[in-house]
DNA sequence: TAGATTGTTAATCGATTAACAATC
DNA sequence: TAGATTGTTAATCGATTAACAATC
């Protein structure tokens, strides 16, 4: 492992882009891949893919390049996608039930347990093959589970309160798909996707192209 | 108009949220909204808010903050959210049903006008509002819509040959929700929204706090 | 008025990029 | 071997934070 210091959360951020092509070379059977490769693909600079694999502790081979089977180990292991983690879905509309049949999270490790929602319609009902139930029996199901990880894909008025329920029946992540900014006791993660951050800057950037 | 440097895609991403809080003080009536007070709610350092905020333009008064009902004209129009958007939606699956039916971006300009999907079950119906069109009268309804701007919510296999088609028919500006890296003529602005690198940044850390 | 808050200029911090010796 | 590519150390770039005079 490099001793260096690296930069975190945008090398981070890339590594799941780095995995999808180096699966492809994987399932073209190349056995090495080129950092220069890489970056062609994704239009970087090699030396960024370089500086961002090596916190993954992989080692390259100079003229060929990284080992592949060796490096789609290395970044699965270094982002804990080699494990199963548990969890559980808050809000089965629209956006959760996209998220609980993306394929690739469950590939990564993501199991969902169980789906929770306020409409009577939806109880009972399955979702992906995940068993919907009320929200009412949200805190004892995270206890008798024993599930530490929340996707929360309610709408926004519903966001803080249950998050906090959330909270105390023992969840320590949360990946927070609302546009509300969670409150919570620091020793709980969460990690918030916030789609209008996206749209604001595709917006500036039809504004500097002006386009209507 | 600030003549300084100012940062810019972070900054950008940010006034979506300031926004939001702007919004319930002026819900509340408040005239003014200090930075300090932006900042609190979304922990952050006042200087941040306060040299994001310039972007827009906007003009504080010392003591006082910053105008609320002014504020949010200006973030608005310097979003360009204060004008429509015609829109198409490329893959009626649970995504793009979430975002067409997302109200924020409704409120801020983004209008639907057609929907895409392969699926014979849902041609012919409506989401949200919105008529499902076949694939095959992609191009056609682009021309005679004359819109620019698609969302991308189709399987990834069929990302870059969709995103081809749409470019050809005169789409300038594409927010694409498949993990693909399109290969487009530059002058097609992409926006790409990627689930997995959030799941990547979650996942890290989760690993340092040690959740299985 | 007194003091909280703004906007500007300067300093710091962190991420990206450059340079280059080592090497398979 | 020759040369493409790695990993490391240094330089640059850009974003965040600090300091502080101006001011309502």
């Amino acid at each position: 492992m490099s001793k260096n210091k690296v930069s975190f959360a945008p090398s981070v951020r890339r590594l799941p882009q780095y995995l999808h092509i180096i699966r492809s070379a994987q399932n073209t059977g190349d056995a090495y891949i080129s950092g220069t490769v890489i970056a062609q693909e994704l239009n970087l600079e090699p030396i960024q893919v370089r500086k961002d694999l090596a916190i993954t502790g992989i080692i390259g081979k100079p003229k060929k390049g990284y080992p592949v089977e060796a490096l789609v180990r290395a970044i699965e292991h270094y982002l804990g996608w080699d494990m199963v983690r548990n969890a559980i879905l808050v809000g089965a509309g629209n956006l959760g039930s996209a998220l609980i049949g993306y394929p690739d999270f469950e590939r990564h490790g993501l199991k969902f347990l169980a789906a929770f929602d306020t409409d009577p319609q939806k109880i009972g009902q399955r979702v992906h093959g995940v068993p919907i139930h009320g929200m009412d029996s949200l805190a004892r199901s995270i206890e008798e589970l024993g599930v530490k990880v929340a996707v929360l894909t309610v709408p926004s008025p519903m966001a803080q309160g249950t998050a906090e329920i959330l909270a105390t029946a023992g969840i320590k992540a949360i990946w927070n798909f609302t546009n509300i900014k969670l409150k919570l006791d620091p020793e709980v993660v969460v990690q918030r996707e916030d789609l209008s951050s996206g749209y604001a800057l595709l917006s500036v950037m039809m504004n500097n192209r002006q386009m209507g």
